[in-house]
DNA sequence: GCCGTTTTCGGCCCGACTGTTTTCAGTCG
């Protein structure tokens, strides 16, 4: 058994237990040592002993050793035979939690979601002791809902819903400061419901207002402090609002970020120096006195921490490192000079070359790369040999009337032909300032092939960057098969560098893996692949998950400025090999 | 079940809301 495995084993252990209405410590235990193991980077043979992680005692341990010697654990065999598996499913159903489910279970015999329906329908929940006619009715609307809802929606998805709420916020005059919290916030790629902290002396007539102006479909739950809506959206999204007074805003805003795990951290951190964190402030344990903060950044380095950037909260190292550093040296959108991935009207761009320019100017950017489409790619109406000249001459002619403050630099976005060949010669790509290659066709290739193609692209002397490398649409389309490690020693060793995509659609490459691309040395360019001007508005969402992925801007590309840049592509590739 | 330069037993992060109660358990984030 593989380490995965043996953390899923640990974590379905812990769900059983949950079912069974066990100890929670208990249950929680078995959590934290599949968190223990998966927080390690060592391969299961790597760790000799795994009793000596923090987190993972003589019980879990003896687990492990049984999974690792026999690939299976008694205690999981027996947990299994003593709960049918489609009683895991109801643990998805809000409301429902595992005391109710054992009850529902040991009770009335309910194994699954149909007979759950049925026991609904029959009017025999109601009758538990600690259920009622309204529970009855809550869960059988969960069950009904659940088959044609997904659980998480892609990120884009919601900022886009995210956007919209936000303009009716910044409408409501009661309303002192608010801001998008949760999992949103820290930029998670998938999404399961939305969260606003929001600063105000009249909570109730702000709830009013959200409630007249928002397409709300159903009123969750409202209380002093907070409301949850479903919205009356595609999917009945649902957005948590939770209204604090102006002084706790700050805590508020750090604990409905989360993650869970890290306000966990934070907490015991608290804990330890005598003081308690609620998202009304710190309190000292022993006067009962609540101090709050001006701002998260203040709240932090109350804890002897620096400011820990939303993006990577998420409950592993994030807190001990903060403790020992005076900030993250992460990339911001103030470090970003250009945008080196974007189309024109030369192909299938919805822009001239000169708009796409006055936008990036606008931007307060040094210079750009207009990268259409090449040749094969005719959708897009990729642009043959004697386009590029024609693209060529009129960008040296908008060129001269930016003199020294902006330069456009001639590039594309040459595919990666299904048999590996590149869609220009040489000759060609020479005459050009910054070549990027990407794979749009063939996406169903065995992983060999697709290594292969993306191999003759990075050895090219010319080709600088692999756009979005594994062509993946999140939540919609997995991509064609990359060997990630494979891919990152490539690019170090042929010094191509690799690119995040910025479009929420994409985020490609994915954070974890642009991080390891770091730490391999390999360059990131951080790109909008902009089709369109409001496109270029992505960068943030980019330079964002790049945080995520605890980039640092000496590693990305169009973090240089003109004359670096300038300098850069007039120099021969330096590989690694 | 795990953990301990105060502890080998008694803690384990914290609070809001709902629905069921008649003071609180369960769920959620």
């Amino acid at each position: 058994m593989n380490k995965k495995q043996i953390i899923k084993a640990l974590e379905q252990i812990a769900i059983y237990l949950e079912l069974k209405g066990e100890n929670p410590f208990k249950i929680s235990a078995y959590r934290k040592a599949a968190m223990a193991l998966e927080n390690d980077d060592r391969s299961m043979a790597q760790i000799e002993e795994p009793g000596k992680l923090k987190g993972i005692g003589k019980g879990t341990a003896q687990v492990i050793h049984e999974l690792l010697e026999t690939g299976e654990s008694a205690l999981l065999n027996q947990l299994k035979e003593e709960v049918p598996e489609g009683v895991l499913t109801l643990l998805k159903l809000p409301g429902l939690g595992g005391k109710k489910i054992a009850k529902l279970y040991q009770t009335l015999g309910v194994i699954d979601l149909e007979t759950l329906k049925q026991a609904c329908i029959d009017e025999k929940v109601q009758t538990l002791e600690g259920f009622g006619k309204k529970t009855e009715e809550k869960i059988l609307k969960a069950v009904e809902e659940s088959t044609q809802k997904p659980e998480r929606l892609p990120i884009d998805y919601m900022v886009k819903l995210s956007v919209m709420i936000e303009n009716v916020l910044t409408e409501i005059p009661q309303i002192q400061r608010f801001s998008r919290a949760g999992s949103l916030r820290r930029l998670r790629e998938m999404i399961k419901d939305l969260d606003f902290v929001i600063a105000t002396e009249a909570p109730m007539e702000v709830a009013e207002s959200i409630k007249e102006k928002l397409a709300v479909q159903e009123i969750i739950g409202q209380g002093e402090t907070k409301m949850s809506i479903m919205l009356n959206d595609e999917y009945g999204v649902s957005v948590d609002f939770r209204f604090v007074a102006e002084a706790e805003f700050a805590t508020a805003l750090h604990h409905f970020t989360g993650s869970k795990d890290h306000n966990v951290k934070m907490r015991q951190l608290a804990k330890s120096r005598g003081e308690k964190i609620s998202e009304y402030g710190v309190e000292q344990e022993e006067t009962g006195e609540v101090i709050t903060f001006s701002s998260e950044e203040a709240f932090f380095n109350h804890f002897g921490l620096c400011t820990i950037p939303p993006e990577i909260r998420v409950g592993k190292e994030e807190v001990d490192i903060a403790a020992t550093l005076s900030d993250f040296p992460f990339i911001e959108e103030n470090h970003i000079k250009a945008d080196l991935h974007m189309h024109s009207t030369y192909s299938d761009g919805a822009y001239t070359i000169e708009e796409m320019a006055e936008a990036a100017i606008k931007k307060g950017y040094e210079y750009i790369v207009i990268t259409d489409h090449s040749k094969s790619l005719r959708v897009a109406g990729g642009l043959d040999e004697q386009r590029l000249i024609d693209q060529r001459m009129e960008i040296d002619r908008l060129n001269q009337s930016y003199g020294k403050t902006f330069k456009i630099f001639a590039g594309t976005e040459m595919d990666i032909l299904a048999d590996g060949r590149l869609d220009f010669e040489n000759e060609t790509l020479k005459t050009l300032d910054f070549v990027i290659a990407a794979i749009h066709t063939s996406f169903s290739q065995e992983e060999a092939t697709i290594m292969h193609r993306l191999r003759q692209a990075m050895e090219n002397p010319y080709v600088r960057l692999i756009a979005h490398p594994t062509g993946r649409i999140i939540g919609r389309r997995k991509g064609y098969p990359v060997n990630m490690e494979m891919l990152i020693n490539m690019a170090h060793e042929t010094g191509t560098a690799l690119e995040l995509n910025a479009n929420p659609t994409r985020l490609d490459l994915a954070s974890e893996w642009v991080r390891k691309a770091q730490e391999h040395h390999v360059k990131i360019a951080i790109n909008t692949d902009a089709h369109s001007l409001d496109m270029l508005d992505d960068m943030p969402t980019g330079v964002a998950a790049a945080r995520k992925g605890w980039i640092e801007p000496q590693t990305v590309l169009n973090t240089m400025d003109r004359a670096s840049f300038e300098a850069f592509i007039s120099t021969p590739k330096q590989g690694h090999l």
